[in-house]
RNA sequence: GCCCCCAUCGUCUAGCGGCCUAGGACGUCGCCCUUUCACGGCGGUAGCACGGGUUCGAAUCCCGUUGGGGGUGCCA
């Protein structure tokens, strides 16, 4: 299906680099699996880099939900924070000095000039030329000696502005082909700040050199700034920093409803908020990698193992997708059905103590009843949140069991209700063996055989005295897990409610 | 305004000239299974934006139109 990919004949290093503000997007991770899988792929180099350089809205936790984040998902990194390597630091906070020697180098090689106006200025001269083309009119690129000499006993300050060279820049863009673009549109850009500072204009296209990245897979927002960089590229090259532009593939927007990209503001753009909601990684995964890319025709469902296989970057569709929570949620229930009971109950055990359904850690009796419970809602659950609503009845001290009041009153507080929670009460308090079989026999008896109920609404009212809800595991399974004494203190507790 | 990108069911996609009276998944609808929910099974629903070319033949290639998105900072 896909053709090589350009430059993989060599070792592929690729990087995903964040800036640590508010909460990861689920953006971010479809970008970092899709850079991770492809690293993996072509047995190449994972990087992870912090860009940090906007200090004003950085924050560290925003850097520890990231770190977090990726140990969640388990897309590991093999050089960056934490593991170190040889291209470091990995913070662009502590790379300073090199952005210093970079803009050095420029200035002396010509690539750059210092531009003393201000936003007003370039403004006016705007608006006196009518000119269509936006962006900085270079003014200041051939200042003089002299001219420099007065702006500088003015007290003005300078912004380092980079020299865009004149003409086509064209490149193959590894989704979406060839892109052409006219230096007309591109303007003289910032590079640094008029009080040193480095701006990501400078300093990612300075740390992909340096860090010797082959492949930028990254979001289509970055497009139009791709051929300014690539002459940056060329120009850092031209100083002895890196061997010129990597290649580039820019993957489509994740977005939201309607026609607007997946904003921060959106609850489901909270890459973080997907494991609090009990997602698995690697249904996150899944669903997220589906945004873009199929790895069969007729398949949806796979493991990262077989998307590290699989993927190829030219494979990514260039068109924006749409994130349906439904579908990731469909996704997500696919992976549960994958593990084994035993691996849903531990990974739901974090879930289970932090709702305070059984203790941290967790006693002998509650274990053992977690064992024979957890088989009846593994196979039914879709998130692993829900193990926490279906077994909280099982685990809660009697004192503060409560039913769902809507159940209660549509299926227990009737006359029917009643007679049926009744009924079950007295054909379970002289049952000699608490056993699920027993249990079913004994109601089935009495409520359909002997009542004439139809099954649907013998047990509905039984399951509400019982789990307190109208949803629950196996009824007759969850009144042997409950034990008698427990199971008829509620039958009789219904009764009253 | 100017530049760039994008265009197959409601949604995510398969499709890279004949295998397509367009396949899968989610959703949705109906049925089956069933002690609830969920799972599972079966079936239905719905799409190539439009107009020109090219070709024996176009969802697939080209041009245009329309529509959507992005960029146009001393943010990243």
């Amino acid at each position: 299906m896909s053709t090589t990919t350009p430059g993989t004949d060599r070792p592929v290093r690729v990087r995903m680099a964040p800036s640590p503000t508010g909460s990861p997007h689920v953006g971010l991770v479809r970008t970092a699996l899709y850079n991770w899988a492809f690293a993996r792929h072509h047995g190449g180099t994972f990087v992870f880099r912090i860009e940090d350089t906007d200090t004003a809205r950085n924050t560290q936790e925003s850097y520890d939900a990231l770190v977090d984040l990726f140990h969640w998902l388990g897309l590991g990194w093999d050089e960056g924070p934490e593991v170190g390597g040889d291209h470091g630091p990995y913070l662009q906070s502590q790379r300073g000095h090199l952005y210093v020697d970079a803009l050095a180098r420029l200035a002396e090689a010509g690539h750059t000039y210092r531009c003393f106006c201000t936003t007003e200025e370039i403004d006016a001269r705007r608006k006196a030329s009518g000119s269509k083309i936006l962006g900085y009119d270079r003014f200041c690129r051939d200042l003089t000696g002299e001219q420099v000499a007065a702006f500088e006993a003015e007290g003005r300050s300078a912004v380092v502005r980079f020299k865009m060279p004149d003409g086509e820049i064209a490149f193959d863009d590894l989704v979406r082909g060839t892109i052409t673009f006219h230096s007309d549109h591109v303007p003289d850009y910032a590079l640094a700040r008029a009080n040193g500072d480095p701006l990501y204009t400078l300093v990612n296209p300075v740390d992909d050199a340096l860090m010797e990245i082959t492949h930028v897979l990254r979001g289509e927002d970055l497009l139009s700034s791709t051929p300014r960089q690539i002459a940056l590229y060329a120009a850092l090259a031209d100083v002895g920093i890196g061997t010129g532009a990597p290649y580039f593939g820019h993957l489509p927007y994740v977005m939201g409803q309607g026609n607007k990209k997946l904003s921060k503001r959106d609850p489901e753009a909270n890459a973080l908020g997907y494991r609090e909601a009990g997602f698995l990684p690697e249904g996150l995964l899944n669903y997220v990698a589906l945004l873009g890319w199929a790895i069969a025709a007729d398949r949806d469902v796979f493991t990262l193992e077989e998307m590290v296989e699989a993927f190829e970057i030219g494979d990514v569709n260039p068109n924006p997708a749409r994130f349906d929570l439904k579908k990731a949620d469909a996704i997500n229930s696919s992976h549960m059905r994958l593990l084994s009971t035993e691996d849903i109950a531990h990974r739901a055990l974090p879930f289970l103590k932090a709702a305070g359904v059984v203790s941290d850690p967790v006693g002998d009796a509650d274990a053992q009843l977690l064992e024979l419970a957890m088989p009846l809602v593994a196979e039914r659950i879709n998130k692993l949140t829900e193990a926490v609503d279906m077994l909280g009845f099982l685990f809660v001290e009697e004192a503060d069991f409560t039913r769902d009041p809507a159940d209660v009153e549509k299926l227990v507080a009737t006359d029917d209700g009643r007679a049926v929670v009744q009924a079950s009460h007295d054909a379970l308090a002289g049952l000699e063996q608490w056993s699920t079989a027993a249990i079913q026999e004994a109601l089935q008896t009495r409520l359909v055989d002997e009542m004439g109920l139809k099954p649907r609404h013998a047990f509905g009212p039984v399951r509400v005295a019982v789990t307190g809800r109208r949803v629950s595991p196996p009824l007759f399974e969850s009144l042997e897990l409950l034990g008698r004494e427990r199971g008829l203190a509620r039958l009789e507790g219904a009764l009253g409610a």
